[in-house]
DNA sequence: CACCGTTGCTTGTAGATACAATCTTTCGAG
DNA sequence: CTCGAAAGATTGTATCTACAAGCAACGGTG
């Protein structure tokens, strides 16, 4: 028989938040390290990269799909302004505070696009195709989480 | 025929550390909520619990297992210090901080295990026993894994 | 039109993360 | 034994993250 398992034992060896976090550093290390030299790191692209996407984007849509407080994006997108790959667009709503890629911003994707590829590939290397496609659809189902 | 993708198609649709950063905020808030009722943060809460099967850790040692900067885990081991739910032991080479488990530490792992099972469920029902097992394999993997 | 709740976003504060630089101790070469 | 490199960890700085609190603008209700 097995002796029973400890809470330290369970908790060690099961936690899912332990494994996703350390899968986190490791793989946001890969990218960072790849757009190192263009000054980027890969929290940034990824704004980027939906602004993008987007048009003309505002904070909240930018916050629920990268499901990200908007306390962080808010200064996010301050820094991200500051290098002038972003820049705020008149609203109708003088609440909002849209904003769109420069042209600088795009000049930039296209110039990271081969490091990113790199890191790409070592990332699917690391993690496997089998995985990949399921974290496709976790994602997509967290995106529309909802605490309580 | 498809037109060809962008750069920003690209990355906005495919890029695994978009996907693996916003499941890993969105995860991290399950554990972070369960656990805020006792002070306590995932983050801290892994490295409890990797100390206590370690019995007494070293630093690098829990680095190497948990991924993490040596000059992170030297703050975060401050913090959990100030807690009370650590505390150093002497060691025999003066350059190394050997820690371990205060009493109170383990009672905290002991008072947590319920609410860290009900964000363990949340968790599991959001990313899927499929995705765990190969979370687990690519966690392990990950360990192993050296840049440069 | 005056009030008041809601919406959209920013600020205050605190912890997590990593790179670069530093510091002390240890160990090996000579 | 001395010196210099390596080991083990901390400190300086910057970014990412989130909760709590705040602020200004909008919009409906009377």
């Amino acid at each position: 028989m097995d002796p029973p398992a400890t809470s330290i034992d369970t908790i060690a060896k099961t936690c899912i938040a332990g494994r996703l976090r350390l899968l986190n550093r490791v793989v946001t290390n890969i990218y960072d390290d790849a757009l190192r030299p263009f000054g980027l790191k890969i929290s940034q692209g990824n704004i980027l990269v939906l602004t993008g996407k987007l048009g003309v984007a505002s904070p909240a849509q930018v916050g629920h799909y990268l499901q990200l407080d908007l306390s962080t994006l808010s200064r996010n997108l301050e820094l991200i302004r500051k290098k002038g790959w972003l820049e705020e667009v008149p609203g109708d709503d003088a609440r909002s505070h849209p904003f769109r890629l420069t042209a600088e911003g795009k000049r930039l994707i296209e110039r990271v696009m081969p490091a990113w590829e790199k890191a790409q590939a070592q990332a699917r290397d690391l993690l496997g195709d089998a995985f990949l496609s399921l974290l496709n659809q976790a994602a997509q189902k967290a995106r529309d989480f909802h605490r309580d």
